[in-house]
DNA sequence: CCCTGATTCGC
DNA sequence: GCGAATCAGG
């Protein structure tokens, strides 16, 4: 199974999905989570999970990292993933004619590759609107790409806090 | 023991 | 460039 441009693709957008390197490796089929994990740090795409990762201390090993890049933490449960993906009304998935969505399957190089849904659910798709030649997202997505996702304060519960308030009231 | 990604190293 | 083996952490 050789890395074609449309596998890279789609190991890009998995991967930034969230998906662990087995699930990936899982979804694409014929990779194994170590292919998946080697081709995405060909790719540089490297450093989402795991906050600091000095090197592997004791060990045949010699060179280091000297610096480490803190990003984002990333939640770590049983094989389903809850992804913060927005799916505004305004994009609608392209339905193909067959009936099927723009699946992993079924998307084209041409073709809006933004995931809606959960990737470990079996509906999940892509927007599947025209990207332009060379494109991987539609003007709309693309524009999300590059767009920090707001940031939302974190789920209080106003409720017991409340509650709390309500009895030491009264 | 299960999972995760990171890195190295032979091909 | 690729990926198994290995390492290291949760």
């Amino acid at each position: 199974m050789a890395w074609t441009d449309e596998r890279v693709e789609l190991l890009k957008t998995l991967w930034a999905e969230g998906l662990s390197a087995a699930q990936i490796a899982n979804k694409m089929g014929g990779v194994t989570r170590n292919a998946v994990i080697g081709k995405v740090h060909r790719l540089g795409l490297s450093g989402r999970a795991t906050p600091a990762k000095p090197q592997r201390g004791c060990g045949p090993t010699l060179a280091r990292r000297e610096e480490t890049a803190p990003v984002a933490a990333k939640p770590q449960q049983r094989q389903e993933m809850k992804p913060v993906i927005p799916e505004p009304e305004s994009i609608t998935a392209l339905v193909l004619d067959s009936g099927d969505l723009t699946t992993v399957a079924t998307i084209k190089n041409n073709m809006c590759k933004w995931p809606i849904g959960d990737p470990a659910r079996d509906d999940f798709h892509f927007c599947g609107q025209p990207a332009g030649t060379g494109k991987s997202y539609c003007t709309y997505h693309a524009r999300m790409a590059f767009q920090p996702p707001q940031r939302r304060e974190p789920v209080r519960r106003p409720a017991a806090a409340q509650i709390a308030q309500r009895r030491a009231a009264g």
